[in-house]
RNA sequence: GCCCUCGUAGCUCAGUGGAUAGAGCAUUUGCUUGCGGAGCAAAGGGCCGUGUGUUCGAAUCACACCGAGGGCGCCA
């Protein structure tokens, strides 16, 4: 015991707290971190890509940060749902389908499918930027689409699947889950019911006598003085459904489908306001549950030079694209670094390796902070990256590997310990703490953080203390040390939905 | 005009009202007859945007200002 600074330090034996923790972690094993079940139900919405455009980076952080906090929060010992909505009608769609129906009859996607779609949206967005006039034939699409005119249905019906099939192709990729699949074409009828009703209550004004659209005023309803959550405009002029149309009979739709604790929305930042009118809409409206669907914002990823990925303007960096070059990338420093590997397993290295760096930026970064994107640092594997984690994993794997005999049962510890074994065993002993923390506070970065510092420390350990060469007594907890610290690693890492290799 | 977010090392970012504000990248320099060097160690680099408060104590909380980004009646 001693005093610094006006702080009372206490110090207490290590040994007996070192050796709880480890026992523990080894015991629970893959299930280190989890908490106990609450018995309630969590549905987090999340990725939620439009069809007929490309699939970009910028779709990978609600991709990745939406699987991950499933993780996390069903770890948590919440029951979680996930759901994914797709955009898969609205003025964009229509816009591909004038553009396919009359330029491009017959077509056929090409292997690179997403690409080919969303380039014939911004070519379709560049004819009608150049000749105003078309939008008539647009909106004339769209009327006919309201009224379900089978050939446009059936056009729709197999343009969708082509993106369908392609996002389902690229979940599988990315390791990533849906249990529950919206769309917002299914919203469309009763959404436009939801609105009805907002009619009848005098929640809703119908101003389309006037040539006006359906609109709920917020804050006049809530009495406020000051403009907070203005006007949503809940049904178009011309009676067709609005993304807001459809996110009221979403959230309708949810709650009495499940039995929701929450539901959690992880779109990204700019639709704020609009989840805020929608949800404020739904109480007015006297739906007691509606404080508990809570939008979860993340910001957006940017190009270097604060450029926004846009479909419309082909501003973007395909998600394919990256993954591949990602993997390769990958795949010829494994060549370099272990080419005694066989093939199947190198490739299997490249993918570990790939993936995770290119999911851990976007999972390390607070929600509120802007992602930049640029391919140098997306390809860089050193540092504080995945790859270094994995590498901390694959060590300690290589140590019990070589043990020649099955892990010692848990011994009594009674030589000093170093430093880094204590730092190593206060940071695994944190990790269940930080996965309550991250499923309360919907942030993956204190798992990230946790994770580069458990590799860290790990490292630390590692150049400091023999493990396999030490005497005998040491070596068992040491051992059991390694293990502990390396199902640790691998339990974060798999919150992440990155891979813990067992070699690199 | 109203609302929201961000501002910490050259760059990218952590930082739960508490000790000398920390990592990575980049720069410079060391470490392998040790369990894998995708590693480790060291050095330099900070009016924590500015100011005023609250507090025993502020990068952290409040307010104002400056700077950057986003949103705001028929896009999603």
């Amino acid at each position: 015991m001693e005093g610094v600074k006006g702080y009372l330090n206490l110090y207490f034996s290590s040994a007996e707290y070192s050796v709880r923790v480890v026992d523990n972690v080894l015991d629970e094993g893959e299930n280190y971190g989890r908490h106990a079940a609450r018995g309630e139900q969590v549905m987090v919405e999340f990725s939620n890509p439009n069809t007929h455009k490309a699939f970009h980076v910028g779709h990978l952080r609600s991709a990745i940060l939406g699987e991950s906090l499933a993780r996390i929060i069903e770890f948590a010992g919440y029951d979680v749902v996930r759901a994914n909505y797709i955009g898969d009608m609205g003025l964009h769609v229509i816009k591909w389908l004038w553009n396919y129906a009359k330029f491009h009859q017959g077509e056929v996607p090409p292997a690179d499918t997403t690409k080919w779609m969303g380039d014939l949206y911004s070519e379709a967005n560049q004819r009608l930027d150049k000749d105003p006039e078309l939008e008539a034939e647009v909106r004339d699409l769209y009327s006919r689409w309201d009224q379900r005119d089978p050939e446009i249905v059936a056009l729709w019906e197999e343009t969708r699947q082509w993106s369908v099939n392609h996002f389902e192709k690229i979940y599988q990729v990315l390791d990533i889950q849906f249990d529950r699949w919206y769309s917002n074409s299914e919203m469309e009828q009763p959404g436009k019911q939801v609105v009805e009703g907002l009619i009848e209550e005098g929640i809703a004004e119908d101003e389309r006598s006037t040539g006006g659209p359906v609109i709920v005023r917020i804050d006049e309803k809530l009495g406020l003085q000051k403009e907070k959550y203005r006007v949503l405009v809940v049904l178009r002029s011309d009676s067709t459904a609005l993304y807001a149309t459809e996110d009221l009979a979403l959230a309708i739709g949810k709650f009495s489908e499940y039995d929701l604790h929450t539901s959690i929305y992880v779109v990204d930042v700019r639709q704020s306001l609009h989840f805020e009118q929608v949800f404020k809409t739904l109480e007015i409206a006297g739906y007691d549950w509606a404080p508990r669907s809570q939008h979860l914002p993340y910001e957006v990823v940017n190009l270097p030079g604060n450029v926004v990925m846009a479909s419309r303007d082909g501003t973007i960096v395909l998600l394919e694209g990256l993954i591949d070059e990602s993997q390769s990338r990958a795949r010829q420093i494994v060549e370099e670094k272990n080419p005694s590997l066989s093939e199947e397993q190198k490739t299997d290295v490249a993918r570990a390796v790939g993936l995770g760096a290119l999911k851990y930026p976007m999972l390390a970064r607070d929600n509120a902070k802007i992602v930049t994107f640029d391919w140098e640092s997306a390809l860089d594997f050193n540092g504080q990256a995945a790859p270094y984690i994995q590498y901390a994993h694959v060590r300690a794997n290589s140590i019990l590997r070589r043990m020649e005999a099955s892990l010692p049962e848990s011994v009594p510890i009674d030589h000093e310990l170093d430093p880094t074994e204590i730092e190593l065993i206060d940071t695994i002993s944190r990790f269940p703490n930080e996965v309550a923390r991250a499923a309360e506070e919907y942030k993956t970065l204190h798992i990230t953080n946790l994770a580069f510092e458990l590799a860290r420390t790990f490292n630390d350990f590692y150049k400091q203390c023999p493990v396999l060469k030490a005497d005998p007594d040491v070596r068992d907890y040491r051992l059991r040390l390694v293990a502990a610290a390396q199902q640790t690693i691998a339990n974060a890492l798999r919150l992440l939905s990155i891979e813990a290799p067992e070699v690199m």
